[in-house]
DNA sequence: TTGAAAGCGCTAACAG
DNA sequence: CTGTTAGCGCTTTCAA
């Protein structure tokens, strides 16, 4: 049924060794040869069975992908670039999704480890580090992205998520804004960091911070909208809502919008992430801008690394940066520290940049 | 290194092939021997090698997913369904995202053909079946999702696009437009037909249907922006313009903002898909709607069936009808044979729908 | 019910 | 430069 390497040793009068090394490039074989093998694998359209080599070499040139919801268009994008990154490696992806549920991700790396991938990279849904003990336990590299288990065994590249947060806080402070309260995301390290980073501006200003202007979201736009409504429908309603993703401050826009209020005059709104949404000209929602694609490259890269076995057992930290990307959803106001972005395509009107504070 | 069959029989004192029935769950052993290796096998951390079963039954109990951009919403949402059904049939997914270009379109199949994959779920790129065609010389069977070659040599799962497209465009016209643009996707087959859609409405009622009304859009959301802008700033503007996506829909709403035209009154503006931007307050664009979970289902499935060769040669063509999902976009009308869309959570006012008419 | 042997397609190690 | 041999870890076939 399938042509094999014996096929093609048989017709080209080799052996099995000399075609193996002409298909794998090894530049031991006379250019006569090597061409000649080569025409008979078009001709009789060889592919190498990839099972095969896996059981020998012991690589089988995968990684594992685990993101919370590749449906949310930010895990979709890093999903894009790591496959592709990947792909550019000779590594094939094996991507799966756990909606966000802890069960769902353990039975997934399971199924991934049995599928003896050489690495994972792991946008992880638990927070207790379970599923990243049991990659670890099988022997197989892991670098996690975005959210990580305290303490983190393993490599870590995230945003400067504290700093952040800080950086929104401190721009509504400066607009005025007293009451600002702040809409949780899932992923639950990430966002009491963030948490932390906005608490830590509004205690240094004296401003109310407690439990009660915090909000835990639901997963999705939908999530957003419901912790909206919660804190917006209150008799002593925040002014401003800093939210953990562009997705739930969509939600939050929704439920403002419901309620008969108006953004940014009766409630100012901040996302993360900087997606498209963020950006279009009916939402222009402030948000905090970071770039994806170096982070995912430089999670992959470290990843690589590890398969490769070239790094030590230390674990590293990597915290991306993030810049302030003012739109609408706050109020503008002349004449603060800020730039034009050029890349804010395909029209930057109205949108200006503040740096982050801890690079 | 890694534990193997082996380890486990010496260890239970058995021979290999009653581990592998054990492993296996064939119900040729004795309770209490297979009590016992299942004990050792947790006790050592056994994970059978997927390799060397692949090697040996012929099958990696994996499929590949190919779709053009997992990063826009729709793919991305798609691709979550897909590997999640996928994983509970038993199998993993190679995702690969072609990022609407041939050429990685091309080189992604190669990949996956070289990794053996069981079967291929095809949201292809390319209209001319080149892809398609190197699958199945390969002897992998494919089943295509939304775009697909003609004539299509393969079971073929989409919408009923020249259905879905008469209806907008029908709605439009019952509105009083009089001159509606079409603004084209990139997946020339699917646009063709939903062309196809809109000219023949437009024809049935006598109305401008040229080429000078159709315009070709790029990638995402910027593509649509573009697209916009061309239509929208001539002379002789559309006072209606029906996009192949809510992300190119995205789109022309900008540009019409950008040219200061307001949405509904001075330009009308449908998208397809029914993402939740589509839903968004601010946006509450008028879009077809039709369920995408349960087509990637019926095509998982046929693939399944393929894998499994319990099906015919034939190839079959399964089109799934269109809702249409009335907004705010093009202006509201009273009176339409409307009714309320229950699912369109989390507030459906001023949401209606029509049905398709070829069911 | 269990065991022994053969071999899946490939690569690594060594011999020519 | 090319060929031969010996497995990789598992399942299948057949024998006990």
């Amino acid at each position: 049924m399938q042509v094999t390497i014996k096929d093609i040793a048989r017709a080209a009068s080799v052996s099995v060794q000399t075609v193996s090394n002409v298909v794998n490039g090894r530049p031991v074989v006379r250019e006569e040869t090597r061409a000649r093998v080569l025409a008979i694998c078009r001709e009789l359209n060889y592919t190498p069975n990839a099972a095969a080599r896996s059981l020998v070499t012991g690589s089988r040139k995968m990684i594992g992908a685990v993101v919370p919801h590749i449906g949310n268009p930010l895990y979709g994008e890093v999903t894009t670039f790591l496959t592709r990154a990947a792909r550019e490696l000779g590594f094939s992806t094996l991507v799966g999704d756990t909606g966000w549920e802890t069960d769902a991700e353990m039975a997934l790396l399971r199924s991934l480890i049995g599928q003896g991938v050489d690495g994972m990279m792991l946008a992880s849904t638990t927070d207790d580090g379970a599923g990243l003990r049991m990659v670890q336990d099988a022997g197989i590299p892991v670098v996690m992205l975005f959210n990580y288990p305290l303490p983190c065994p393993t490599d870590s590249f995230r945003l400067d998520n504290a700093g952040a947060f800080r950086i929104v806080t401190r721009h509504l402070i400066g607009l005025g804004h007293c009451r600002i309260a702040f809409a949780r995301g899932l992923a639950r390290n990430v966002s009491t960091a963030r948490e932390e980073g906005w608490r830590s501006e509004l205690q240094r200003h004296s401003l109310p911070h407690g439990d009660d202007l915090v909000a835990v979201t639901g997963i999705g736009q939908e999530g957003g909208y419901a912790a909206g409504m919660s804190l917006l429908s209150r008799a002593d309603r925040p002014s401003a809502i800093v939210c953990s993703s562009d997705i739930i401050a969509c939600g939050v826009l929704d439920a403002a919008e419901d309620l008969g209020l108006r953004v940014p005059h009766d409630v100012a709104v901040t996302g993360c992430d900087d997606m498209f949404v963020a950006g279009m000209r009916r939402i222009r929602l402030t948000t905090l801008r970071y770039d994806h694609r170096a982070l995912v490259r430089q999670a992959l890269d470290r990843l690589m690394d590890r398969i490769a076995g070239k790094v030590g057992e230390d674990p590293i930290t990597m915290s991306t940066p993030c810049d302030l990307v003012i739109r609408d959803s706050c109020g503008m106001k002349a004449g603060l520290r800020a730039t034009r972005v050029a890349t804010d395509a395909p029209s930057p009107r109205g949108t200006t940049t503040i740096g982050s504070d801890t690079p």
